[in-house]
DNA sequence: CTTTACTCTGTAGTGCACTACAGGGTTTAT
DNA sequence: ATAAACCCTGTAGTGCACTACAGAGTAAAG
């Protein structure tokens, strides 16, 4: 009843690949106690570690945006209006993100919705002119 | 009156370098008739290509979609409706970004909430857990 | 006619996030 | 005891979208 995880089945458990965690350590996001004797060897807890990276990833954050928040976590004697500072600029991100993907969104719509003739060739369509700025197809 | 740019106004005209075109060109973005003669000439029409591609891009379209694009131009007997599939699956895309974004902000802003107490230390907020997926802080 | 500005090809470097070996050592199962 | 399966370090390659030269040729201005 071992308290760890050897780094396949770190991979395994967390859906990445071996390559995958020794990279992460490797830019500093998972921290090991350098292997002297052998094997790497991770706490249970680092799967939560390493999909709490994937999830980041997925919603957009960069390998070092995600090592930012992880690093909060992290340092003890933060306390919680520094974390909370941190939380507020990635939301300020995010919401910038999101407008810019909802004006992506606008154009697109605008553009879909202007090939309704699906029967028209090209040379009808206005693809170039569809995608200018500002442009009403 | 010609009705040709050489690569350095073409570039300054659609604001990328010339480099970028050079580049563009390599990828088979923009073609050219292989300068036997000297220095690469450009149709002024090209400026509107380059200003499509890069209003693709921030589309949220990589450069071998713009060039799928630019080939469906040229192919005359292509319908709009292909081209209207191909924005309709940007969009997807753009909307399920949207929808992950906006998840993200609600933890984010669940996490800010709770780090109401400033004074509180950072082992007492819990970052990873505020991230999960599907979890309610 | 010379200097400056522009152009050419080709290769290498950047940043991101991996992915794929090579050439070893270790552990586990049979 | 040996073979398979796993692990190690380290380096190189991938794809994307450029960016930055090096070393050379050409065109335009004064």
């Amino acid at each position: 009843m071992k308290e760890e995880y050897t780094i396949g089945k770190l991979a395994k458990e967390s859906g990445v690949t071996v390559e995958t965690i020794r990279f992460y350590e490797q830019k500093g996001l998972i921290k090991q106690p350098s292997p002297k004797s052998g094997y790497r060897k991770y706490p249970f807890d680092d799967i939560i570690k390493i999909k709490f990276i994937k999830r980041t990833q997925e919603l957009g954050f960069t390998l070092n945006e995600a090592k930012e928040l992880l690093e909060l976590r992290v340092k003890n004697n933060a306390k919680c209006g520094q974390v909370k500072a941190k939380a507020e600029q990635k939301l300020d991100e995010v919401e910038k993100k999101i407008k810019d993907l909802n004006k992506m969104k606008r154009s697109l719509r605008k553009m879909v919705d202007s090939f309704s003739n699906n029967e028209k060739s090209v040379s009808e369509c206005p693809i170039l002119e569809c995608f200018e700025k500002d442009k009403k197809c």
